[in-house]
RNA sequence: GGCCAGGUGGCAGAGUGGUUAUGCAGAGGACUGCAAAUCCUUGGAUGCCGGUUCGAUUCCGACCCUGGCCUCCA
């Protein structure tokens, strides 16, 4: 089956074609480790995960690659600014790199909470110093920069296709345009659109890191680090490029313009961008200090694959509305979901019987959306159709829900495959369960429910199901 | 100012030139000692105005509104 995907290049629909059949090479824009990872941040991990895992389902070979940025950024705006990763090291008595491990750790955590899988190569800027250097040699040698002010930019000018991915029309760029308060232009710049390939002059007094290089000592531009470590893993050519949308007309542009000044021929063939998680006023920002965290989530009750699963009903291209009532629809969605898996459980127990075929047609059904750009809340309300289906045994049904979770990663297949001894109770309880059990077919209901809240604050929930059964579960777990 | 993306029921969110997915929430009912869970039934939407069409939520145009990018950000 073929994958269609969304190619911001020329905006529309494409048949992915790979450079080299059974093989894909993608890059995808990682995280600037000077903080945590907000909600919003990881919607576009959640993205790039489905997309790993939708390529993986058609059986290619791949190679996901990741940036970690450790190097900093400005805080603020034009010579007020700090680097980033400096003040919050600052902040915490903590050297820059210290810093750095912190928050790479912490990203590391969460991606591993969202059962996201690790890309293949994740690589550091700070680490990649000297090959960003040699790029940006050639990138020199080859006449697309000059120096000014001490620092060493990247001429527009001298690249012909410069804003094919955005649309920008060049004469139209504005110095400084947009919302700013404070505007300080760059006038080192021949043209609004230049960008720095090395500083030297920093604009900030004590920039935390610094390297030498033939145009002095100092450290790389913002947008050099992607190019470099994109090619080092991927090699000249490759498959895909993702980040979030924020990327398109910056970022991405001068990614382009770099790397095909150095190398002369196209760089990539399929651009993907997520869109962004709104607040009610708008985007979530970490440069703005207040956002959400996973950790924050969690600490309120809410499970990771909640926020996961709230992640796969809105489609990557679109921008996701978050609010707390949308988060717990989800949370609802998801335990109802996990509901219907132990009652199918429990009914598979009976009757172990399959219907290949049924499965297959809903397999089919649901990749058929995967592959069509990655619509996951099509995919999710096939899911909703298998499980609700009056025909499909419940073996089947099982067996699909693990196909869908190769994909998603919602924690089900742990769900179906965890046996019920899988929660341990101590001796004491299992006599308490006995007794109630007991009293329960005594019809003595004032002792059972008393010994039902006696488990409770063990710690142990249970479900009575007809026929005198009945079923554990964690009630710390429970929400 | 330029560029980009949107406006769908209480919430979230899809598809579609002709009965508006799906989930959550709501209402009614079944089952149940209770609880939980499950099942059945059900009401409710396409920003505004024109145009094209036999027919538009879908296509076209104007307008209004929202968000994003043009500073690092997913």
């Amino acid at each position: 089956m073929s994958l269609r995907l969304y190619n911001t290049m020329g905006r529309k629909m494409e048949e992915f074609k790979p450079i080299t059949p059974g093989h894909v090479g993608f890059y995808g824009c990682g995280p600037t480790v000077y903080n945590y990872a907000h909600i919003g941040n990881l919607r576009a991990y959640v993205f790039l995960d489905i997309l790993d895992k939708t390529l993986q389902l058609l059986g290619y070979d791949i190679k996901h690659v990741m940036n970690i940025t450790d190097v900093g950024h400005l805080t603020g705006d034009g010579d007020d600014g700090e680097d980033k990763m400096k003040k919050t090291a600052e902040e915490r008595h903590q050297s820059v790199l210290e810093v750095a491990k912190f928050y790479t750790d912490a990203f590391m955590a969460d991606i591993d909470a969202l059962n996201i899988r690790h890309p293949d190569v994740i690589c550091k800027a700070t680490e990649h110093i000297q090959e960003m250097i040699d790029l940006i040699k050639q990138i020199e040698a080859n006449g697309h920069t000059y120096m000014a002010g001490g620092n060493l930019y990247y001429d527009i000018s001298t690249y012909d296709d410069y804003g094919k991915l955005a649309n920008l029309n060049l004469d139209e760029l504005k110095a400084g345009a947009g919302k700013r308060k404070v505007v300080v232009v760059d006038e080192n710049k021949r043209n609004p659109g230049d960008f720095v390939l090395w500083f030297t002059k920093s604009k900030f007094e004590d920039q935390a890191m610094t390297w030498d290089s033939p145009w002095g000592r100092g450290y790389p531009g913002w947008h050099i680090e992607c190019s470099t470590m994109a090619m080092k893993y991927l090699g000249e050519h490759l498959d895909i490029h993702c980040g979030g949308i924020d990327h398109i007309a910056v970022h991405h542009e001068n990614e382009i313009a770099q790397s095909e000044a150095f190398l002369g021929h196209q760089w990539v063939n399929y651009w993907m961008h997520a869109a962004f998680l709104q607040l009610k006023d708008g985007k979530m920002s970490k440069s703005k200090g207040d956002f959400l965290t996973l950790d924050t989530l969690v600490d309120k009750g809410y499970k990771p694959e909640y926020y996961k699963y709230f992640c796969l009903t809105s489609h990557y291209r679109t921008s996701a509305n978050f609010s707390f009532d949308a988060l717990d629809a989800a949370k609802n969605s998801y335990e109802s979901l996990i509901n219907k898996i132990i009652e199918q459980k429990n009914l598979a127990r009976e009757n172990d019987s399959v219907d290949t075929e049924q499965e297959k047609q809903f397999i089919d059904s649901f990749n058929s959306f995967m592959f069509n750009d990655l619509k996951t809340p099509q995919a999710l309300a096939v899911m909703w159709d298998a499980l609700k289906s009056n025909t499909l045994p419940a073996k089947s049904k099982l067996n699909f829900l693990e196909h869908v979770d190769k994909i998603f990663g919602l924690s089900l297949t742990d769900v179906i495959n965890k046996s019920e001894s899988g929660f341990v109770v101590s001796p004491e309880d299992e006599k308490i369960i006995e007794q109630r059990q007991q009293a329960r077919i005594n019809k003595d209901w004032k002792t059972s429910d008393e010994l039902r809240n006696l488990l409770a604050s063990h710690g142990v929930g249970i479900k009575d199901l007809p026929d005198n059964k009945y079923q554990l579960f964690d009630i710390t777990k429970a929400i």
